[in-house]
DNA sequence: TTGACGCATCAACGGATATTGATATATCAT
DNA sequence: ATGATATATCAATATCCGTTGATGCGTCAA
């Protein structure tokens, strides 16, 4: 590997917790406001197990948070990791800088 | 599965294709104008095939097209996709709509 | 036409990830 | 204290994904 190896390794989760069909509808269900997780199964009809697996994947990456309240636990987004996410692909800054391209011209490039 | 299993696919698609280190950094690479195969090599310090096999990944997702110039080929992302991901990110549309959730309170949900 | 170069594809392997069913833990109601 | 409910965790399994090295294919230069 080279210099500029300074993972992005928390963006990466991020992304990797989002890309996933199951996690991205939580998302839009958790986009209304807080959710527990047995009205999300409701929602998804899914098995229970598998949400817990994928609601823990979200809460590992930062994507939601998670709050008990008696015997149930909601679940609600971290807007600032959605930001972070956005802003990534809306900027995406450089690691290495270097002179832009020339005009549309031929030349090789190795 | 449920009403609204309309998948989300090509999104999730788009979100996996990020959703890994070395992809995540041609993003980066490609987001300061395209760049060809042996470049993003360098820049990388990645095998070849290691590399051709990530770009395929981010074209089939959408994310990057091709453009065949003699014997190189130059990567280049396409914005739209980029676009697609960060609008759903900030607005996170409703599948199924619902009443928000009542002021504070610890009314039971299920 | 031959050889070098840039890139894609393939097969094999190992490691990660998702699904399921079973079990554990905590909280509440009786 | 008992049983029911909401959620988490675990073990087993199947599937997917990334890496590597080898090979194939198109393009250019000599």
């Amino acid at each position: 590997m080279n210099i500029s190896t300074r993972s992005n390794d928390a963006l990466v989760r991020r992304f990797q917790a989002v890309a996933e069909e199951t996690r991205l509808r939580i998302v839009q269900l958790l986009s209304h406001g807080e959710r527990c997780v047995c009205e999300l199964q409701g929602d998804l009809g899914a098995a229970q197990s598998r949400l817990s697996f994928h609601l823990k994947k979200l809460k590992d990456a930062g994507v939601v948070s998670d709050r008990r309240v008696g015997r149930w636990v909601y679940y609600a987004l971290v807007p600032e990791s959605l930001e972070e996410m956005r802003s990534f692909l809306g900027e995406v800054k450089p690691e290495t800088p270097w002179a832009g391209r020339m005009g549309g011209g031929g030349e090789p490039c190795c």
